[in-house]
DNA sequence: GATGAATGAGCATTCATTCAT
DNA sequence: AATGAATGAATGCTCATTCAT
């Protein structure tokens, strides 16, 4: 009886059928209990599968885990953040302003990344996951900083690997608090005023 | 009336005794297995105390864990950070080392705090108990931002309360970023970059 | 430090003040709840006492069960029911009656003496306590049924022994009955049957 | 779906397996130690299963309850109470003798059917598993009267509901009376003797 | 006499997992 | 490839009881 679960994926072939639904259904259920109350019952019983099914393709809960955290690091790069990292018009606004519509189009995704994130500190084989979710973000963040000081609306001494770890950071804290108390933030007048306070240093 | 769990604490009194450890045992244990990881007999063995007098004091492992809130916010207030929002002497530049002295004393702090952060966006309870920690660390850097215009370090038109956000939120931004990474991230280095550009920013 | 809940109460006086007061507490839980149901805690908040106090009463709920067992007897014979016994115009009638009558007037005392019946059948110490309530109502019966034919209106030869016998595990059953249906069972139109039975019984 | 403990058993098929085992132990162990003493542990522990096996089939230990009283209803039905009810030479005597074959042979359901009867008194779920119990029982000694009025054995104007619960009251009582005080009570005796009375009646 | 604090054994229930099919 | 049945270890919580005051 030949078990699945191992770890490699069908190469080429993005998780289909009913691999991806529990996929799926592990994701929404962090956004909406968070890793707390996340129960393997709950997440069988929203993608309308046995919840043998979840160990036969999985083995653990661990091992699904690891796998949303790959599902999530696919979307976040898919969501249009990765824009930045190559399109010739890639801008730290125009970063700005497809991070805040990914968030808009799927609200859920900055829990889990924030649930991740959390566990990532904590749980070696969910920091390794994470990490590089983290590092391409950063480099995209980089490239368009770089991408302004080739256009000249950055001055040419900025140093892009700070300046991204600074905006992404930045953005990061925004999402928590944000979450916290909607009234408190306004995400666009906060990204504006940051990147202002970058086009406008001297040095 | 034999339930000590009511809600109040004596006032003017802090915990003490068996409800204060366990207050430090679920601390403590938030920031090593998180809320996820979180159990009742954990908390007690940590204390040396009997599982029935968590329950005797807090009826709940809820309302532990709102009790807990109280006590980060208590913790957080009193480590320090507060300086900013009285003293005449309170500068941003003082606040970023403030706060990163308070996170290097308690390392366990950025942790707890995040957890909390994170469960207050989907639990009103918490959410509740939280928002208050939020708002007083936004409302001391702010002060902060206004001692230093009034100082002059920084330009009169700079506007406290969206320059305070963009700061806390870089900094829980920048909590994360270094536990998920800590080589990634030179919490100083970052700090000072920001309070360059917000000090030198042209209006 | 003397603890009086050894067993005798104060000769001639019965009990009074926080004991008194458990012991109907105890009583009417009972009725509502079940002895399924019954908690210490919820006894001692219903007398406006503290859990220990029950405990330096009665020692054990135990003890203070085998403590309402006697109050019951106690109400039981004090609700009317002995008149039976001792008064001149005793009949079979006013038996009925009066048991309708204690029973309307005390709604809980049926619960409860059913309660305490089940108990008797499996816990000796209930049974030894609860047996003499049974055998002075039969005995109270009994007498009735002697009176009535003394008076004529019961035939000479009458099983006075027997006849209670039948009576009172009539009037158990149509309780019982009554309880878990009272629209199925009319218990004046039942008792009137079965007294008219007796009375008209040839020999 | 993972979760059998749905509501309806199989029509037409009894329960069979871990299923039934349950019911039996639950059964039993009712009858040992009263529905206050009734552990979902030692049910498993008595069936030889696992504390989880009950849950998953039963759901809660009320849930279990509830199937407990269908399981007695089925055997005080199937117990041979019943014939009166369909055989043409049903009889009150036969009633009676058929009734006390029964309780002899199983004398837990004496026992059990108090404990139920009790709770159907405060327990609506009981309660509404119950009554087809009392009305299945008082439908069937109902018919035993009919036979014996179309037999002659009874007088033409014998009211037959009024006379069935006249007699299976006296039968529950006395089955209390008896199991509390087991020599004090000839069951025969006295059944005879109501029979004699119901028979004997002028109108 | 009476009580608040504390406790240990036990409670129903939940959980991720496994096994036979 | 998928599932229903079954499980053991835990989980939060309750219970009657005790102890120091």
């Amino acid at each position: 009886m030949a078990r699945p679960h191992k770890k490699g994926r069908s190469p080429g072939l993005a998780d289909q059928g009913p691999r991806r639904d529990l996929l799926v259904a592990a994701y929404e259920l962090i956004a909406q209990k968070g890793l707390e109350g996340l129960r393997t019952r709950d997440i069988v019983a929203r993608a309308g599968l046995n919840i043998s099914t979840l160990h036969y393709h999985f083995g653990t809960k661990e091992a699904l885990l690891a796998a949303v955290v790959l599902f999530v690091a696919d979307k976040f790069a898919g969501e249009g953040v990765e824009l930045a990292a190559t399109s010739p018009e890639a801008t730290l606004r125009g970063h700005f302003e497809r991070t805040r519509a990914t968030f808009r189009r799927n609200p859920e995704l900055a829990i889990v990344l924030q649930e991740l994130a959390l566990r990532a500190q904590r749980d070696a084989a969910t920091r390794k996951a994470f990490r590089p979710i983290l590092k391409f973000w950063n480099l995209s963040v980089e490239e368009s900083v770089r991408a302004e000081v080739r256009a000249g609306t950055l001055p040419p001494g900025a140093d892009a690997q700070e300046l991204a770890l600074v905006i992404t950071s930045f953005i990061m804290g925004a999402m928590t608090q944000h979450g916290v108390n909607p009234s408190s933030l306004d995400f666009d007048a906060l990204s504006r005023r940051l990147h202002q306070l970058i086009a406008s240093a001297r040095r």
